[in-house]
DNA sequence: ATGCCTTATTTCATAAGA
């Protein structure tokens, strides 16, 4: 089985490319972050011709989770419950997962909050919705099925993960509680599954539009597959598919393809 | 070459991304 997770910042945008790379690498099944569209929206029929069934949580303008599968998605569940909301405790829930269960493969599909700076309450709402993600999914973690949380973590693991650590102090995305966040996710008995580069030596998945940065390598590696035993010892082969990043019209992060035994 | 930011919307400017 291929699975994929892959950031693609609006799938409407992204749709010319993602259905292109769809049909060249013919992945089982793949979760999607920042699709940036409203259900009714959705791009149903067009994923439909290329035989994916698709389950999708959207805001609209912003966010926007999704999984698509060749094999059909059962027992979708939408977000995260008990996950805060913001910028209100009163607003509406933000549209940063779901849940779904493709074949033999249970999977949450995730858009963790940016956190923008430190000093900002959107910080204290990554934590917070970090912790809530990690009681939503405890049972599954814990489950002898094949389970993963997979997608946008807006998070380091370490400074290995990022081009430059010096550049990155004072910033989110690599600050001790954030990184403590994801150590707790791996207390569920969820492990990294770290994906090998096609090229250089480190498995950046991000890379931000400006500046050249993906040409000198300045990346991140923030798309993270997070696995069950029965999953993390499935697994043949994890890597970024940098070529996806490239030329005209794509989005700023890479997928992450791993293929399972299952 | 992989090439110097992109997205949707409250659109000719803004907020957000990380």
């Amino acid at each position: 089985m291929k699975l994929a997770t892959w950031n693609v910042n609006s799938i409407i945008a992204r749709l010319p490319r993602l259905l292109d790379w769809l049909d060249q690498l013919s992945p089982d099944v793949v979760c999607l972050q920042e699709t940036k569209v409203a259900d009714d929206s959705f791009p149903y029929a067009e994923l439909r011709e290329l035989g994916y069934d698709a389950a999708a949580h959207g805001d609209g303008r912003w966010n926007g989770v999704a999984i698509l599968s060749r094999q059909g998605v059962a027992d979708i569940a939408y977000g995260v419950p008990g996950a805060p909301n913001f910028p209100a405790p009163r607003s509406p829930p933000e549209a940063r997962a779901i849940t779904g269960t493709c074949g033999p493969l249970r999977l949450t599909s995730v858009y963790v909050p940016n956190g923008r700076e430190p000093a900002d309450p959107h910080y204290v709402y990554k934590l917070r919705w970090l912790a809530a993600l990690g009681a939503a999914i405890q049972a599954d973690a814990a489950g002898p099925g094949p389970f993963a949380v997979l997608g946008d973590f807006n998070v380091a693991p370490t400074d290995d993960d990022v081009w430059d650590p010096a550049s990155f102090v004072g910033s989110t995305h690599v600050t001790e509680p954030e990184r403590a966040a994801l150590a707790a996710l791996r207390d569920l008995g969820l492990r990294d599954v770290v994906p090998r580069p096609l090229k250089y030596d480190r498995p950046f998945t991000y890379w931000d539009y400006r500046a050249g940065m993906f040409h000198q390598n300045k990346g991140m590696r923030i798309d993270l597959v997070y696995g069950n035993s029965a999953f993390a010892g499935s697994v043949d082969d994890a890597y970024v598919d940098r070529e996806a990043r490239k030329g005209k019209g794509m989005s700023d992060h890479a997928p992450v393809v791993i293929d399972l035994s299952l």
